[in-house]
DNA sequence: CATGAATGAGCATTCATTCAT
DNA sequence: CATGAATGAATGCTCATTCAT
């Protein structure tokens, strides 16, 4: 058996075996998109994968391990896409009009990403049962997020502020964006976005 | 067994058997808020209240039935809160503080029923499949919230803006205060309020 | 409680008592009936009756016992009915033809005690789980057909045969007939007993 | 899990799962001869095939499935014997005699097959609760034997008669023979069914 | 590397029966 | 007499995991 505890990164890992890894990574987030958490077994992820269940146990030590690389690989995924478009930003009001509509334009091309990610992170847990993810392994979010706003009031554009209320605002304010598009598919999310950047920055200024 | 189709009346109920529902609600409420959704079996429910697994069936005509009665029960009492303290409130900035604060206030003594609502609401699934709640379970709340915005926008206190979006953005800001403060207990919930009411006030206002 | 093991005697119960008990009968009756003896549960035949599952246990002692009291009943029912028409009969041929037509003529306005008849008859066993009716139940039925065979290869009207085997087969066309009319509700009841009449007589004759 | 909806073919199915599905098929007989259809629990099929429960489950997609494979199975084994010893007769009357006599002669070596297809026959229900087999199930060899009938009308050989009452006659008398013989094992078997055959006849010819 | 097979624990639900009131 | 409440065993089924091949 591979794989022991590398979490995201692909060390001593041939092409073939990311490859698979990749394949079942995908599948896995079909599956629970459609079906939800509870009911993404593995055999059902296996049999949408056209594989059979062993190999999902041969490249992965657990179903735990499985969840938490899909969370790692759709997490990477955003943010790349985040950062590229955030590079070179000077102000924070323009740093957060881009981070709301960034974030807004590339989920739009991958709900299923959407959905698996939010239903992991509400619904995995460890051996000792308890949130794997939950609200705290938003620390690192939370934290980026501050710094803009430190970086908006120190240069004057944005009041004293509460930064950690503000970055949970902030933070649940896209996620909501995302399940109320998710739930109603025919909502407008560019608009969405656009208008959120608007209450945020109104929020946030002088 | 009893039970029919009476959703949240008590029209045939005795007082005893009331006394059983509420029992068996509450220890559903205290199981979800402690181990999940997922793992909240009519078992362990049932050991928790110190009865036998089949007293919930006799009670409840199945889980789901339970699971419903603990969302109603849980949401009318949050309600009867929140509607006491607005009573009489005039403007529409102070509907909006009071709203934020006092659901704050309540939900501060009340935890596990905060933890279970969250879980039951994202998890329960109805035969089919498909979410049994889901943030469209929120339709009415964003439009009691919308009504809101609109008296505050025809009487001048507010500017125009999209109500929809500041409907979803004001609930999901109020949920996500009540996550971080689930998982950071230290966290001060009130602050943490009052700040949040200065956020969408300040969003709201001309 | 009371019941103890009087079979289908009514000894020493009140009119109320037997009232209680007929009521009972018929409600498992035309449970079983719609049902199935497996689905058969005493909650449903309560339900059915309008009382309360206690009740049930009260008037019987066990599920058992119900269910021996309704075959009791029923067979009484259907042995009167026979009994009236075949008395004063002459023939052996006249009887043959009576008995096949008069107990289709009856089960014609029977078709609940007819089938529930069926089910405990195939699936009541005593406790120590083997039959307790089956074929073997009908011995006296049996006995009795063997008696007017052996009157009419008496009479010269049969020719010699194995009575046994005759009985056997003339029991079970009957209820064959019953089963194809209880599936198919538009077969013709008396067409076909009159039609069976015939082919026992022929098979019978010299 | 395999299993599909392939009925009684065995396409894609393994030397080895071939093997296991016959063994389940095998214990469920057994215990369904043994204790009846409904007492026959999986946990009571498997502990008697020294396997454990989920075996079944992996090799059947539900317990009504295999109930149908035993059916299909029990069936086609009767079927071809019967086939065989009837292939080329040419009277009417033989291929009757043929029959009855053939099918008792198998069966007296099949004790338990023939007790757990009546069971099943006479006791599985589909999901909506109405018989899965019944008498209705027989309508094809109701339609073989009015054929066999028809042909010996047609040839002078039997009389005219109503060749559905003398197909459900034929055929119950000869399900009677079996539930008498499994009831009581020193009944002659071979016996009843010449004397059987005779019957039939007689009540057929001209 | 990959598979199919097997395990055993856990699940929600049904039910005959018992019993205090 | 009658009731509603409670029990605890049993049922069919799902599933993550293990393992020989």
């Amino acid at each position: 058996m591979r794989s022991e505890n590398e979490a995201s990164g692909q060390k001593g890992r041939s092409f073939i075996e990311e490859a698979r890894r990749a394949q079942i990574v995908a599948s896995a987030v079909e599956v629970i998109a459609e079906v939800g958490f509870a009911h993404a077994s593995l055999a059902r992820i296996a049999k949408h994968a056209g594989i059979s269940k062993g190999v999902i146990s041969y490249h992965f030590g657990s179903k735990d391990e499985l969840m938490e690389e899909v969370v790692g690989r759709v997490y990477s995924t955003i943010g790349e896409h985040v950062a590229e478009k955030m590079a070179g930003l000077r102000t924070a009001t323009e740093m957060i009009r881009t981070h709301v509509r960034s974030v807004a334009e590339h989920m739009r091309g991958h709900r299923a990403q959407l959905i698996a990610l939010g239903e992991i992170f509400y619904n995995l847990r460890t051996a000792d049962n308890t949130p794997r993810y939950g609200i705290n392994a938003s620390e690192e979010i939370f934290r980026a997020m501050e710094e803009v706003y430190r970086l908006g009031q120190e240069s004057g554009e944005f009041r004293e502020f509460d930064r950690r209320v503000m970055a949970i605002t902030h933070s649940s304010a896209i996620d909501a964006m995302f399940a109320y598009w998710v739930a109603n598919p025919e909502h407008d999310l560019d608009a969405h976005a656009s208008e959120l950047a608007d209450l945020i920055e109104r929020a946030c200024r002088q």
